[in-house]
DNA sequence: TTGCGATTTGCATTCGAATGCAATACGTCT
DNA sequence: AGACGTATTGCATTCGAATGCAAATCGCAA
């Protein structure tokens, strides 16, 4: 056994002992001593707005440079009790969309020297191991992008953790919230249907707890309302594939009244929902079936597919929820807000005239 | 009013600063002074393997409890040295191979106490900064399903910052690593395929730099020698949907010559290729043109595809990666390991015998 | 050269938890 | 009761960087 074998020589007092195990890294004060300086002016270099001389900063950059320092962003996090890290909070591990605003957070929170702590939760009572290690991590803000109980959140309040909701809201609480209003898109798209002279709808509803689910087909249900089409059937998805098709199915129960248009909380239950419609109904879309979603996902317009949805600005939206968090981050007691972005129709070839 | 409401009874010193701005924490001093111990009890009582009387534990507790003390991670990682953070980084954000391995690697790492820190890359000069920030963070250590420059590797080996790379390796260096062998299922495959009476290949490659991709392609190629098909013919796609397309098209300039079979290096491009071929080429899968891709995505399985392709054991796979990293931020001086996985041919619909 | 204000720099302390070592407390045995 | 061994506990220090304040330095004018 070599380990553990290296005490023996207790001779050397302290200063040369570099070449160590586990590759010990410079700290500021290898640096401030190799450029005969003080400690603080080694820090005072890596603080962009700090009072120092050119001089200075020249040979601190050098010394730092020779032993490869790098501000120690622990130790760092622990004397400025900011951490630089936010907790991003991600469901829906089966739901594609969500890697699309996984990847543009990121890129986005590190343009703003914020880094990403990565929590995944697939039911809600996950969601309280998450807050306690977001916690212990003392992070900076909370982005997420899944649903948070009234517990939960007031706990993150209580611990004055800035939180923006990304694509999620709730009736009981007001918070920082990112979200996108299809409102003209989906009036838009119903009149269209309409003329196009589709008279039975069947509408694919998220799951329960989802208000933004919730309120697309809460739009769309108002659209239909306001040109007076009395025939529509709402089923129950929970935004995956397979529920697409299997709300399809029992949509279609009786072939006699099956609607002729789709319209689906989200993009993912849209495929399933074509899909399944070609490849067990036999039905052609869109000739046969109109098929509409929300998200806009980059799967939806896959040649097989060319859904036509009403897509989420996700760019601009993960800049604005980046922002909030960032801002928060600095001043952390600043008013809830609300940032609302227009949807955009995404033109595919997924719904047509009725038959 | 019944909160923030207990410090009307001055008498005692110091101990009822609670109602703190900026929702102050408690620190383990709090909780000593309120259990009436010392700060060293607290934090033994916090340490798994600590000398603690039952007594003293319980005392502790309930005072943390009161105060809702969680210890801060960040101080204890500055005086133990272990950030219990390992920097996950991933590339190919428009490959929806990541997601998948992205969220299983963070599920199996919270299950060993350690927590993500994610960073993604579109380059591989972007990897520079990302080996800096995860230096500063003090990583225990970095799972790259994304490639690193020979230069950048031995950066972080000089930092001893242990790392595994998933389904990814080079020839230019010994790493650690895991990944996925699918000869076998190759080999089953074009025999297959070459039953069917396909003799005529078309192969889409990864990107250059990609040795997966490369070492898929070869192994292909080598079976196809096996059984003396010598019409095949190669083009370079980079993984992505769009690539798969016009890959196909490529193979097809020439309908008279164009191959009855195509091998894929990845899912992604086989669905381009699908798409492409039955939307432009109006080609039949399987009848006139059979399609096989390697990595078993979740899409690949949808109605509309179907493709038959070579999965990855991903379960397994991160399962692996994370004891690695693992076991080499408890010990990082470990030999480096390759977990070979063995790949599993995924029946779909998308061959058939040669037309 | 002296003096005064403006910069720079260093000193000393701080953040919150972990831990080696010494000091207790506890238990057992004679 | 006395002596000794073991299990707990507390003290003091440490990790690495940031920062308020005081000391030192500089520039410039009189």
């Amino acid at each position: 056994m070599a380990s553990g074998r290296q005490k023996d020589n207790p001779p050397d007092p302290a200063s040369d002992s570099l070449p160590l195990i586990r590759g010990r890294r410079a700290t500021s004060y290898d640096v401030a001593r190799l450029a005969g300086v003080s400690q603080s002016a080694v820090s005072r270099c890596f603080k962009p707005g700090a009072s120092v001389s050119g001089k200075m900063r020249e040979r601190v950059l050098k010394a730092a440079e020779e032993l490869e320092y790098q501000p120690n962003a622990i130790a760092r996090g622990l004397i400025t009790q900011r951490s630089n890290l936010v907790a991003v909070l991600v469901s829906g591990r089966l739901n594609l969309y969500y890697p699309e605003v996984l990847f543009r957070l990121t890129d986005e929170l590190s343009k703003v020297g914020l880094r990403v702590l990565l929590f995944t939760v697939d039911s809600e009572d996950e969601a309280e191991g998450v807050i306690e290690q977001a916690w212990q991590f003392q992070v900076d803000g909370l982005i997420s992008a899944s649903h948070l109980s009234r517990a939960q959140y007031d706990l993150l309040q209580k611990r004055s953790i800035p939180v923006v909701f990304f694509n999620r809201y709730f009736t009981d609480r007001s918070t920082n919230v990112v979200y996108c209003d299809p409102r003209a898109q989906v009036d838009a798209l119903i009149e269209r249907l309409v003329d196009f002279g589709h008279r039975r709808f069947g509408l694919i509803r998220g799951p329960r707890d989802n208000m933004v689910g919730f309120e697309r087909i809460r739009l769309v249900t108002e659209a239909l309302q306001r040109h007076q089409v009395t025939e529509v059937r709402e089923v129950q998805g929970d935004f995956t594939y397979d529920s697409g098709g299997a709300a399809l199915q029992e949509l279609c129960a009786d072939p006699a009244t099956r609607p002729t248009a789709i319209i689906c909380a989200n993009d993912m239950m849209a495929l399933g929902c074509m899909d399944e419609a070609r490849s067990v109904l036999e039905l052609n879309i869109p000739d046969d079936l109109s098929i509409a979603g929300f998200d806009g996902i980059g799967m939806s317009q896959f040649a097989s597919y060319e859904l036509t949805t009403i897509r989420q600005p996700i760019g601009r939206m993960c800049q604005a929820a980046v922002a909030m968090i960032a801002a928060r981050a600095e001043l952390p007691e600043q008013s809830n807000e609300r940032r609302v972005f227009e949807g955009a129709i995404l033109e595919g070839r997924s719904i047509a005239k009725a038959p």
